[in-house]
DNA sequence: TCTATATTCACCCATACGGGTGAAGATATG
DNA sequence: CATATCTTCACCCGTATGGGTGAATATAGA
C-alpha cells in the first residue's frame, strides 16, 4: 500500500534522476528559455520537453513566466538546499576525516563498526 | 527511444527518491542490520524489503555481507559524495549572500528577478 | 537427517515514466 | 479576419516501480 504520501524531497529526487532533466536545469543555469528553445537544444519532442518541465515544475526547481504564446523558463536552484541538507546529514559517512574520527569514537567504544548484534 | 544510458548519478537519485529507502539508510546508519530486522522496522513484506535493499546496492549505496543465512547489511554513503557534488555546483544559484547580490543587480536594472528579455 | 528460519525467485497487479503522434488553444502577425 | 507559430492536452505504447503472494533454496540447529 501506498502508505507514505509523495514528500517534496521525493519529488526533488525524482525531478534530478532523470538526465534529460539534469541537462535542462545545466541549461537553464546559463540563462533562461522557452519550452521550444529547450526542445530544440536535446534530441526530444517538443512534448516531451513540456512534461520534463511539468517535472521540474512540480519539484520547484523550474519557474514558468507566461509572455505572449512564449513560456519563459527560468532556474530555481532553492529546493536543492534542502536535498543537500539531507545528504549532508551523511556526509559524516565518507568524509575521511570525519570517518577516521567515527572510527576512533566506536573504537573507543570496542564496537567494530556499527555492527550491532541481534 | 531511450539515448541515454542509465548513469550512476541515476540510479543514485532514484534510489533516494523513495522515503522507504530513504528511512532503511537512516536505520542503516545508526547499525547494521538484516533484511529481516529492516522488514520489522517498516509497514512492508519481506520480499518489498528486499527489493528496495536491490535498489540501495545497485546505487552502492548499501553493502551486503553473508554470514551464514543472514544478509548483513551496512552503508555505504561513499556515493553520495557525487550527488552533493552535483548540487554543490547550483550552490551558487540560492546562497543566501549570492542570492542578495543578485537582487542587488537585477533591481540596478529594474527588473523584478529573473526576468530577462529574448 | 529432519525441521525451522532466512532469503530469494517467479509471478501477479496497479501505477507512473518516457517517448511518440495528432488535435486543440493561445497568441502574434500580415 | 486569416494564418502561422507556440504550447498544451488527450491518447497510445513499452518499460520500470512498488506492492503483494506462494514456492524454492540455503543455512542453522536439534
Amino acid at each position: 500500500m501506498g502508505e507514505y504520501r509523495t514528500l517534496p524531497l521525493d519529488r526533488l529526487f525524482v525531478a534530478v534522476a532523470d538526465p534529460t532533466r539534469r541537462a535542462i536545469l545545466a541549461r537553464l543555469s546559463s540563462s533562461d528559455a522557452r519550452v521550444t528553445d529547450l526542445a530544440a537544444d536535446f534530441p526530444i519532442s517538443l512534448n516531451s520537453t513540456s512534461k520534463h518541465i511539468k517535472m521540474l515544475e512540480r519539484a520547484g526547481l523550474v519557474r514558468r513566466e507566461v509572455i505572449g504564446r512564449d513560456h519563459v523558463l527560468s532556474l530555481n536552484a532553492a529546493p536543492l538546499a534542502e536535498a543537500a541538507a539531507w545528504i549532508n546529514h551523511y556526509k559524516s559517512f565518507w568524509d575521511d576525516r570525519l570517518a577516521a574520527l567515527e572510527i576512533l569514537v566506536t573504537k573507543k567504544r570496542g564496537i567494530p563498526k556499527g555492527r550491532k548484534k541481534k
